[in-house]
DNA sequence: GTCGAGAATTGACGAGTCGTCAAATATCGA
DNA sequence: TCGATATTTGACGACTCGTCAATTCTCGAC
């Protein structure tokens, strides 16, 4: 039985993929991306390097890969937020909670990610794996313009003449990925003592509140809705902090 | 006279650090981190590798410099905005002008910076180069801390009991940041044919709406007030886009 | 004009890493 | 047991970084 073998083999295969990644893993939150070092994580998983070449065309290929995994993880729990049942506008809080558990989960993420940011890096990937990138970019995209149509149509949301969809979405991703920047920057003094998660919930929401899309905070309790939403949908406690 | 000879020395220097630094940025734009190399930048300028190590004590340290260099420049823009002679929350806006005609300027200012984020990056500059890094972006935050203040001072802003002072800035900044990230990843379907620059100034002044940080958009012909001080402070067509 | 001490410049070199590939080894059905 | 096929190996070539002993240059003193 020729296919019971090849299930095997490819378990394998999975099995060391996976353990490559999690040395990986490991290397990079401990050296950062000129000290991971593709001798040293053959030496660790106690194969030679040409096996790992097998898996990886590049070490850049295995940080896309590495980035691939958390990302998908990410994705998932977008979709499951994106089902809540509630009103729109709690919809897309579902999403930013989703997102800051998702964090909370897998701190090093964005630090990975941004290493992919580099265009020398980037080009370096191969193409099928590019392509799964954007790939899982564009899904999540399409799960929070779904939100804001759906906003639009049931008229919580009116967006003046010459404003795209996108764009309260463009504002929330913008400050979400500027926030995990600016997290992972030296800290500043002007920042000291101040809860910045908590700020970033109230920038959305006071963002939200500008485009008047109901119900606006004066109207609807949100702290009760982040912790409604996190023990729903995800089983843990709200990550938005006290908003305001 | 010892110190005409010195004094030329010195005008030699700094021109040839001009060179290198010109060089690098142009080598950097076009080949990326990965394809800068210490050995074609001598060739380039013509001095050996060694004279190049004169100025500079890494490759990475070199990239800091190259950072700072339009870094200083970028400060200097920030400090004229703030000096604009307008409302609080024009004030506000004319940093935000000064940062967006800082992009027109120096487009790849930001790809620059973000090879410095890495943080297996940072760790190779020099501790000078680094300390300056840092006050220069200070330098910047207070010159915006000081205008929430006034604002706060003059009851233009009322922010709620438990809101820092840094919260509304902190907004613009991730935002700003978030938006320089995003420009420089693939460009994302969902955003095609969208003038992105014109969607960021309008959540910037959505956000502040929600803050309730007058005069409101309803109140104030913001578009008016953007070319105003374009042209007043930095004698150029204002980079905002149509505002909504 | 010449000299020589000290400053500036050079580029060969050691160290380290990436990615390859021919050779060695392991697997598995006949 | 055997041989064809798949898998693994690690020595190797290519490349880059950063160093430093050797070389060249500079400029004031005589």
């Amino acid at each position: 039985m020729a296919s019971a073998t090849a299930s095997r083999r490819l378990r394998e295969r999975l099995a060391r993929e996976r353990l490559i990644l999690d040395t990986a893993r490991r290397m990079l939150a401990e050296l950062g991306y000129l000290g991971l070092n593709m001798d040293r994580i053959a030496e660790a998983i106690e194969y030679s390097k040409g096996t790992v070449y097998q898996h990886f065309s590049s070490k850049e290929d295995l940080i896309a890969a590495l980035c691939a995994d958390t990302a998908a993880a990410r994705a998932e729990m977008f979709r499951k937020a994106a089902s809540y049942d509630g009103t729109t506008r709690e919809r897309l809080m579902a999403i930013g909670i989703a997102d800051a558990i998702f964090i909370r989960r897998h701190p090093d993420h964005f630090a990975v990610e941004s290493i992919l940011d580099l265009s020398s890096v980037i080009d370096k990937i191969t193409d099928e794996r590019r392509d799964r990138w954007v790939a899982i970019k564009t899904a999540k995209m399409d799960v929070l313009t779904r939100i804001v149509q759906d906003a639009v149509d049931a008229g919580d949301l009116v967006l003046p003449e010459g404003v795209p969809l996108c764009a309260p979405l463009y504002g929330m991703w913008a400050q979400a990925v500027g926030h995990s920047r600016i997290s992972s920057m030296a800290p500043m003094p002007h920042f000291a003592g101040v809860d910045m998660n908590a700020v970033l919930w109230t920038n959305y929401n006071r963002m939200l509140d500008g485009y008047g899309w109901k119900p606006l905070t004066s109207d609807w309790d949100y702290q009760a809705s982040a912790e409604r939403i996190s023990t729903t949908v995800f089983g843990e406690p709200s990550p938005a902090g006290s908003l305001t």
